[in-house]
Order: structure tokens, then C-alpha cells, then sequence
DNA sequence: CCCGCAGTTGACTGACCAGTCAATCCGGGA
DNA sequence: TCCCGGATTGACTGGTCAGTCAACTGCGGG
């Protein structure tokens, strides 16, 4: 798998771990080809000896790490454990894939998936699949009767994975507080929010008591 | 308010209207100022006559239909109508928006709204103001009691106007199925999904009588 | 009738940058 | 030792556009 040569398979690391800063600081577009070699301690043309294009290596750094989100829910999804309890651990997922590599996270968020005209397209089938493995999570949820069955299992799936995207965003561009406890804080919230809901049934018992 | 030639305030009502319909075809980035004065019918040189900049044309367009959106939360959040009808309002609001001009909505979602990095960043505050909006909606209907203290009014905002956004993303990619029904079905699906929450809360009931 | 100016035109410039390529380096096998 | 081929280098090219500007038009006031 991995070539003979260290060498060879170094420098081409090198070379995405550079990508992931240089995108992360400027953006795909102001970013040149030259600030990822000069970022990498590379010679300009030895990026094009690795990689055919500019966008290939962001398509490989979008690619790498999708499919391993994507196995995880996929393996999630397969557990015999309640669907909330599968949400919350796909939500845990996201934001702790940001926890830890928060430059690269932001590249994937930002340049592929909140970028449609360039990017977001050439995935749309990708991004697709895990919406519709969230979508499985939720009808089963209401196939064994754990969740009601008003709302359709995929806008449940757009609602749950547009909450994550939204609140990472909000971390991206400092809109929001980071930090562990935030980080886990807001595990918590999104699944509260999306499966317990907003409304308090005690008070709507109340009132329609009361009429 | 209106210059007293007809012609001067026209062409640049031309221009604006013809950059959305070339920045929805390409994209802002790949979109060239002539594609714009091309399709507004108008000489190249005449666009920086109205506009400073290709980018003050999309910061125009952005902010005149934002700030419509603003007022209209902002006059939803005064209502005395039930938390959960506000939310609903909003949500109809920016649905209908999409609705009836799709390219100029698809315009600010993906231009604006989802592209960090070059506009994002310019118009932070102004989109802010919209989560501290809805956040005060949700704050208040906790003090009235209709929603539950679990969750706070800032990630509901978030997850809110995110499940708004990743459903017209879906739209705006053609992931999801348009038309007059699926958009009123959507409007309630939101507020269902956010306000009622996916739990079916007699099967919780059940469960926790069980134990 | 002429002047001035806002409105209008489109060719041109200057900068930028992705991608090419010919040259060089270097390790390992014969 | 010599040769081969992958790794590496960076100057250079070609094409693309945003933005400039000098020239033209036509109307309204003097």
C-alpha cells in the first residue's frame, strides 16, 4: 500500500497537510499553488508530480475524510441501539472530527460542502449518502415506534445534519464559543433540539386543559 | 428616492437583475462582468458606473433582500402570537422568498450565506442579527413557558435557521423535489421537527412506565 | 444655438496564476 | 563505475479578467 520509498508518500503528505492550512487561512480561491508549496517546503512543480490539478487535492482531502464519516454512520446506523443514541453519537462524530483537526473540518465544510457552484457539486452524490443513512436511522426510529412518524424521515435528516452544519459554521467563523465543554454541550443541545423538540409538553397539556 | 430619469435608476434595476440571473447560472466567481453587462444588454464600462466593483453588485443584492428579511423577523418577533406561529411565519417567510425568486435566493444562499471565506466573513454581523432574532423568539418562549429551558435559545436559533438552509440547499441542487406542496409541507416539517421534535412522547411514556 | 454633464460605450492594460517543461538530482541495480 | 528512472526544481507561458479611460451621445438649461 504504501509506496517503498518513505520519501515519496512524505512528500505527497506533506503536501495535502500543506493544502489543509493554506485552504483553511485564505480560502480554495485566494489560496495559490504556490503558497501550499512554499507551506509544504516544496518546490512548485513537484505539487503537479503528486497531484493533476489544484482541485484534486482538495477533492482528496474532501474524499479521505467523507469516507470515513461516512463508514462510521454506516456502522452506526447497523447498531442495535436506540436512534437517538445512533444520532447522538453520528453528532458526536462531526463535531469531534472539527475537535481535532478543526483546519481540516473547516476546509470540507466551507470549500466543499457550503461551496455549491465549484465544489459542492462534483459531491452532491457523496453528501447525499449520508443524508440518506440518517434517513434510515430516523424511519426505523419510527418503524419500532420511538419516533413519531409526523415528519418524513428525510427532512429529519436534512433538519439533524443541517443543525450540526450550522453550529460548526457558527465555530468556523467565531460566532460561537469553543472549547470541550461547548463542543459537548452542543452534542447534547442538537439531539435535545431535534428529537426532544422545543415545545414543553407540560405546558401544552396545560392548555389544552384549559380548553 | 427615485432620480427623476427614468433611464438612469432603470439600467441600473438592469444590471442588478441581470447579475442574478448570471451569478445563479455560474456562480459568482466564475461569472465575468461582461457575462453580466451581456445579459443586462448594457456596455461592459456601464456597470462601473453603477457599482464600484463585481463585488459591491452581490454586497447590493445581498443586503437589499436581507434587510427586507430582517424587518420581517424582527415585526414577527414584537407579534403576541404563540412562539411556535412565529417560527412558523419565519420559516414561511424565507421559503416563500426562495419561491418566488429562486435564482436571487440561490444567489445569496450559496454567494453570500454559505461562502465563508470571501463574503461570509463581510456580512457576519448582518446574518447574526437574524439567530439573535429568532434566539429572542425561543428566549421568550421559554419565559412564557410554551417551550422547555433544556436547550438554549442560541443553538435552537442555529438549528432552526440551519434546518431552513439544508433544505433549500436541497432545492437549490435539485436533491430535493420542488413545487407548490412540497414547499407549504416543508414550512410545517421545519417548525414540526424543531418545535415538536422527533420523540414519540407516548411511546416514551410507555417505556418509562415499563421500567 | 451652444454648453455641460450624466449616461454610455468598448478597447485596452496590468496583474495574477494554474499548469508546463526542460533541466538537475540522486539512489539503487547491473 | 555507469546508467536508468523516479523525484525534484523553478522559470516561463498562455489565458483570463477586473477595472480603467478616453471618446461619444443626447438632453435640458441658458
Amino acid at each position: 500500500m504504501v509506496p517503498p520509498r518513505a520519501s515519496g508518500g512524505d512528500k505527497r503528505r506533506m503536501i495535502l497537510d500543506a493544502a489543509v492550512v493554506a485552504f483553511a487561512r485564505r480560502g480554495f480561491h485566494a489560496c495559490r499553488v504556490s503558497d501550499i508549496a512554499d507551506e509544504a517546503n516544496v518546490a512548485y512543480g513537484l505539487v503537479y508530480h503528486y497531484f493533476r490539478s489544484k482541485d484534486e487535492i482538495l477533492d482528496t482531502l474532501f474524499l479521505d475524510r467523507w469516507n470515513v464519516l461516512l463508514a462510521f454512520i454506516a456502522q452506526t446506523a447497523a447498531e442495535r441501539t436506540p436512534p437517538r443514541d445512533k444520532l447522538h453519537a453520528i453528532a458526536a462524530a462531526i463535531i469531534d472530527f472539527y475537535r481535532y483537526d478543526p483546519a481540516l473540518m473547516k476546509v470540507i465544510i466551507v470549500e466543499v460542502m457550503r461551496s455549491a457552484n465549484t465544489f459542492g457539486l462534483r459531491h452532491t452524490d457523496k453528501i447525499a449518502e449520508a443524508y440518506v443513512l440518517i434517513g434510515e436511522i430516523v424511519a426505523s426510529g419510527q418503524a419500532t415506534g420511538s419516533f413519531k412518524r409526523e415528519v418524513s424521515p428525510r427532512f429529519a435528516a436534512l433538519a439533524f445534519y443541517g443543525a450540526i452544519e450550522q453550529v460548526l459554521t457558527g465555530w468556523i467563523f467565531g460566532m460561537l464559543p469553543e472549547g470541550d465543554e461547548e463542543f459537548d454541550r452542543a452534542k447534547s443541545a442538537i439531539v435535545e433540539t431535534i428529537c426532544g423538540g422545543l415545545d414543553d409538553m407540560s405546558y401544552r397539556a396545560a392548555s389544552v386543559r384549559s380548553v
